[in-house]
DNA sequence: TTGAAAGCGCTAACAT
DNA sequence: ATGTTAGCGCTTTCAA
């Protein structure tokens, strides 16, 4: 059934068909009366792909995150989709992987207008690659950005946040504090990476040997592994600070069955808190991105983008909080 | 920049270069190059919202879910997007929230044409309603479903799942065993609560009093709360087994506050084996749901019902497998 | 307040 | 092997 049909039985023109679905206010309120009437009655509702078409939107924005079954995106996605809703988009969501041919892949629903804007939250190293490429593409990024590029973003202050975890640790005591790092593709890592050195410095310590170890991965086994890796120094950390909540209890898990204590004998610091970090025990001190909000802001960002293109790109930084629990 | 364009630069027709660019093989070699050439120099790409109207088809997989945020359905829509993605759609994610009127509201894009299809993973319910009102639609159900519906469907046998899950806990010995269970609106609820009440009868054992509980949520509070309420019962339970992993481990939690050792004391099972499952100390014991392929076998369910609309529904029950951790 | 008609950018049937 | 052309179903000028 098309709006031809609707027009045909309703005995009126397609166009005012058209202004009646789109809720123009020039027709008469009988006539927008029988319109509606026949509407209801065959249950038409327009075609998308048409109208999309013909006013060049889709309504859509791509959202490109690294691994959606990773909860801390999930809850940014959550926040994206939220305002997105509210203004009458929905996502199109795509794993990528943190790979760069995905992205590009995923890029090209931007190029072919499939979608209106994009938010990527691929590792800042990839988005280079593809802000030279985008041309007047309309997207922004979120948590991962080139605070020097073209593009808008919205994020925390990364170094800053992990400077305050081990300033906590330093102020408990820790001497000895091991950092679980994990792919230096992502800025946070490096970022958190400087973090961590800035504190220890302004403690007048130095990292100990082997006290800094990388992950490929962000998982729980991760974590275990490079704790247990860790464990075998001849320096024994008093603490551990992990890149993210996941690693950080792998590492708990590998403490444990070391037989050390947490936080007696080893404190630990996790980054993100994402529900999980409240479910161990000892619950797991961390730094908490506002992860909701990153997503709204990411996305009201790029809203604004797409009604002005002509908008200076500015970069937004959100506060975190450091979040006490048993661990440390 | 548009087909015309590209087709007036390398001197040739619209429909010549529309074959160039859909691979047909009724292209001379030299002229496909010609044509590639200007398409690489000028960076064109297809208008796929133009496709999109003239083919009737967007190539878009709508998929509905409770929540995404939730690492089980998380996982799901990865096995859904894997099938998608090499058959060249992508998918349009929406969290209803369980809602049915979200769900009507999503549902319109199938309606609309902006998708060609969805999958649903909300309340059997709420899908009963949808049901009625699809008309010849493609959709397919995931893990929720209505077993004698016209809507093509793949899952789990939650109550032979849960008998098994119940029958382990009495052949360890285990006699007062509560049940934690959620929102009824749920397929899997009813049908693990039948499973939990057959495992009891065929053991000859009868709920005590105050067994069996009920929590709105999902949540890790969820379980924590009501397992708490569960303790405060003149009989105690010697197991718990929860509909969900984050309900059981809030659960162990409790047991935790209340100074009673898992398993020693209270033995625990949760159901689903997300990731967390593994993360905590002891390790629970669980029903494990095979997500991704869940998700792809209802992706590729759907697929052969786009491909072959008049194929009779089939409805398919994957797998589970109860893996024996720690805690029971 | 309404209608006629152009046209969004593509694909595909048909003609050559 | 290639070109001509109709038309997918809408929205939106323009005219009445």
């Amino acid at each position: 059934m098309s709006i031809d049909e609707v027009a045909r039985k309703a005995g009126v023109s397609t166009a005012t068909v058209s202004r009646v679905m789109n809720g123009s206010p020039s027709v008469k309120a009988s006539t927008r009366a029988r319109v509606e009437a026949v509407i209801s009655q065959e249950g038409y509702s327009a075609n998308r792909l048409a109208r999309n078409l013909r006013t060049a939107e889709s309504r859509l924005l791509l959202t490109m995150v690294p691994d959606f079954s990773n909860p801390f995106y999930a809850e940014i996605v959550k926040g994206i989709d939220s305002v997105a809703r509210k203004n009458g988009y929905h996502l199109l969501l795509c794993d990528t992987g943190a790979s760069l041919t995905a992205e590009r892949t995923y890029f090209d629903m931007l190029r072919t207008r499939l979608a209106d804007g994009a938010i990527c939250l691929d590792p800042d190293s990839t988005q280079r690659a593809m802000a030279s490429e985008t041309g007047k593409l309309q997207w922004v990024a979120c948590c991962e950005f080139d605070p020097k590029g073209p593009v808008p973003y919205v994020g925390i202050n990364n170094a800053k946040a992990a400077q305050d975890a081990v300033r906590y640790l330093v102020q408990r005591g820790r001497r000895n504090i091991a950092f679980i790092n994990s792919d230096e593709r992502f800025l946070y890592a490096r970022q958190r990476k400087d973090g961590y050195m800035a504190a220890l410095a302004q403690a007048g310590l130095t990292p100990f040997e082997g006290a800094i170890v990388k992950t490929e991965g962000l998982t729980f086994d991760d974590g275990r592994r490079v704790a247990t890796r860790l464990l075998a120094n001849p320096t024994r950390p008093d603490a551990i600070f992990a890149v993210s909540d996941t690693l950080a209890i792998g590492a708990m898990q590998a403490l444990h069955e070391a037989g050390l204590r947490v936080p007696e004998d080893v404190a630990v610091i996790g980054f993100d808190n994402v529900p999980l970090a409240a479910m161990v025990q000892p619950a797991l001190t961390t730094i908490a991105q506002p992860m909701f909000r990153l997503g709204e802001n990411a996305a009201l960002l790029l809203l604004e983008r797409m009604r002005d293109p002509g908008m200076p790109p500015v970069g937004t930084l959100l506060d975190h909080e450091l979040i006490i629990r048993g661990s440390a």
